[in-house]
DNA sequence: CGTGATGTGGGTAACGTTTTCCGCAATGTT
DNA sequence: AACATTGCGGAAAACGTTACCCACATCACG
């Protein structure tokens, strides 16, 4: 037994003994609606549990839909940033969709197509790897909002964290404590736009500018695999393989950071006794007890919050000029960075 | 210089000058397009770059969208059983998306209105706690999948794990290694309908029962809290608290093993040197090398795959009778579980 | 008392598809 | 030769909403 037939608006016109027009304006709060229409119409709607159809709204006006692109699913960073972006709609009519993606251009492309042939009133791309001509290709279709991604646009909107400032952080940090070898694990990036725009490569570069700063540029070591757990693991591999092994590794991201910890786990090493570790997001992995990851909170939340509100200003008027809110990121000293204690050398393991 | 306007079925069909009816039946590879036609038109949609309305089919056909509720987005088991889903739709025209819930019932309301709303074909219900009768409203009105959660219903299909077997293995797992003073942390439960359907109380159940199966009845000892990290890490230390300490705990969820892996650290313990430790999920957490937990594989990939298995068939036909896949767990040893060494029982900590 | 302004309600044409039908031609069947 | 069948293409009516107008009443103002 299958209900029926959904309620449509002429219903509720017909029950209210009003016309269509009437029962649309009081649904979007409209202007040429007097208050006993107001009360007349919600009752009506309130009786027959009335629910406006999106597709039929998207036809002509807006679907009250956002979306948002995630890169993956299985980074917490990302849930931060959802978290802040339903926070901040929360009092809206609009409703979050999201869609993970498989972090490859044509992947990316399917979903922005796919948000764009839903009429999505707008939509927030998470860390896109995209080229920046598809980005500014979507941004002037749907009102657009790109997280985690350097880089003015006219198109749109940004929010992000100063990767470049986060890393000089971690940099101190580690001096502070008195290492000198200190190497970094990146993700690799060669197409030049990303270069300027990926928050990976500002992160190495920053790296690069804080150990130049404090004189260390003969130290700079960078292992250049991939933002994975297993990057991480493969990139402590090259790097505990040095002749002269470094005393502390500046993992690009928390979870570069746990393949580390793997790695040095199977060559019986543990940090910060052995090594002196840094992640990159202060992700739950980082906060785990018995993990306990020296990171930089980039504060996701806020990113968050900033995107959607970003993005309700635009979807009001969509000739605003564009903003780029950057975040500054804060250090969350954990257990995983120590003093360096000068020690004998011990050779490094073969192949 | 935003896009003029969208290209629609009007404009290839103008363009290969053939009728609206005829790109519409190419389109959807529907039946009455002689071979020349299909060419015609393809081309045509090919050179126009034509992508069909999704709200505009909405009003009369398929929208090609299938909606996910997911209860979270940090349990990572979670992301397994979408990998399944995605991979099984990957050859289809439909696209997936997600929305992530507050764990609540009027959250979840909101969330299959909001996909009743924008017409998807269909959608999967991860872990849904809403009641039963819900559900079954939200299946009359789509085709409907129900993830985790046991129970026969005549609306909707369902795919489950053998929560209460696979428990059972966890504690013959713990018997085997000598352990006796098993004791489990449990997902507080009383809602009656949801003590028949939720896995967590299938766990507690099959806990029990494989209990008193091994003549353990009497050391039956479980922790009611959440599960979450939080939840592992009170549940943990009530335990702990315990005047006789258990040697292993099964924590109904990975998540929760967590918290207790928390708790053990905060007490300066560890396991398994001190207390055995095992999961149920076999998240990434789990896998992590420092981590080692052993725990319960429920293949949440192929729960995935059968969930979008299901749909796509009753959105072939709705009136087929419905199916309940049930999916058996296996064990993964890892290192937080080991043969139980018998030593001098240390005092309890003081509250 | 005429003339705008203002507030309120409704009629109606979109919006871009799919679906249901109908017609025509070609082909097979008695 | 008459008739059914099949294949193919198109015309037109939905689908449920919103945007754009216009009509009417009321009111203020000179």
């Amino acid at each position: 037994m299958r209900p029926s037939r959904r309620i449509t608006i002429v219903d509720v016109a017909r029950h209210a003994g009003v016309s269509t027009t009437a029962v649309s304006k009081v649904m979007r709060n409209a202007y040429g609606a007097s208050p006993e229409m107001q009360v007349k119409v919600r009752a009506a709607i309130e009786e027959l549990g009335y629910r406006p159809s999106a597709a039929a709204r998207g036809l002509r006006g807006q679907t009250y839909t956002i979306g948002v692109m995630l890169p993956e699913m299985r980074n917490p960073f990302f849930a931060d940033i959802l978290d802040g972006v339903t926070e901040q709609l929360g009092g809206t009519d609009y409703q979050v969709l999201m869609a993970a993606c498989c972090n490859d251009e044509p992947g990316e492309a399917r979903i922005t197509e796919a948000m764009i042939d839903r009429s999505m009133d707008g939509v927030i791309l998470i860390a896109p790897i995209s080229e920046r001509r598809h980005l500014q290709k979507v941004a002037r279709t749907v009102p657009t909002v790109v997280v985690g991604r350097h880089g003015h646009s006219p198109d749109y909107d940004t929010v992000t964290d100063d990767d470049f400032a986060g890393a000089g952080i971690v940099v101190d940090h580690l001096v502070g404590l008195g290492h000198r070898r200190i190497a970094h694990i990146e993700h690799a990036e060669r197409n030049p736009v990303r270069l300027k725009e990926m928050p990976n490569a500002l992160r190495a570069d920053g790296y690069r500018h804080a150990m130049q700063a404090h004189g260390l540029g003969d130290f700079i070591d960078i292992a250049s695999t991939t933002y994975t757990q297993r990057g991480g693991y493969l990139g402590a591999q090259q790097l505990l393989a040095r002749p002269t092994r470094p005393t502390a590794i500046f993992a690009g991201a928390d979870i570069v950071a746990m393949g580390v910890l793997d790695a040095l786990t199977e060559a019986g090493l543990s940090a910060p006794a052995d090594i002196s570790l840094a992640g990159y997001d202060d992700t739950m992995f980082a906060a785990f007890g018995p993990i306990s990851l020296t990171t930089i909170d980039q504060a996701g939340h806020q990113m968050g919050v900033n995107a959607a509100r970003l993005l309700l200003d635009r979807i009001a008027d969509r000739d605003r000029p564009t903003a780029q809110v950057k975040l500054s990121p804060t250090l969350v000293t954990r257990r995983t960075t120590a003093e360096l204690v000068p020690r004998p050398q011990r050779p490094a393991a073969a192949g």
